[in-house]
DNA sequence: TTATATGCAAATGATTTGCGTAGTC
DNA sequence: GACTACGCAAATCATTTGCATATAA
């Protein structure tokens, strides 16, 4: 899970300290947080949302067969948003870079399970 | 909708001229055309899939507010791959890059409700 | 008649919401 | 007592799946 949580490992963690909160309750406060910008709501792919408590822009990689999320500390792409203005008529506030690929775990199950074979049985 | 439609607004247009069809039916037919490699189901974050008839890597600006989905025509950070992999350990097969902002549409209904003012009231 | 695709409805997974109540000022 | 946050359960939204039947090879 890295430090990119989803609601529900947040709950299990929470519930560790606090055996009665409820999923709703962590849901609520997530929200209020990234509404007040203590924390940040992934703009992911993905089925499940992440949260991050790093609230500096930066990139991440996605595992396409487990789902964890890692920051990959590249430098930020300061002047692609202009680019993009002068090719599309949207008024652009923001970018996303996600990279996709295997994490170290996922990686290593694919060389045991398929050794020689670099296509992945994708997931997702 | 531009080109991007999600699994429903499909079902919504096959249903013109097919009107028996059923939301499953385009859900599994969208499948077996992303597997095929037909149709690419696009890794952006909001909460629906969408789906691109456009095969080619190239990257997309989502509308925060309305969720529509355009083509951004800049070139390919080709690259940027090699950049991710010498800062992170994972086996990297891709990437995405999806701008966010306002469609017009979106952005003159900004303009309406609260002119001179730059905050929205985002809702995705 | 065998395999494949479909409709339909129920199941699933993630997230949100309504409501009544416990805790706080 | 009024407010707020919470637990709980039901509701919602997107997507998937099981199953019985229609369709095609």
């Amino acid at each position: 899970m890295g430090s990119h949580p989803t609601a529900d490992e947040l709950y299990e963690r929470v519930r560790r300290r606090l055996p009665r909160v409820s999923l709703g309750t962590v849901y609520r406060n997530l929200d209020v947080l990234s509404e007040h910008g203590k924390i940040r709501r992934l703009e992911l792919g993905g089925t499940q949302k992440r949260f991050d408590s790093r609230l500096a822009d930066h990139y991440h990689v996605r595992c396409t067969h487990c789902g964890r999320v890692d920051d990959v500390p590249i430098g930020l792409l300061s002047n692609i948003e202009d680019d993009a203005r002068s090719e599309c008529s949207y008024h652009i506030t923001g970018h996303t870079l996600e990279f996709l690929g295997l994490c170290p775990e996922c990686r290593r199950e694919e060389m045991v399970s398929s050794p020689r074979n670099g296509v992945s049985t994708e997931s997702e």
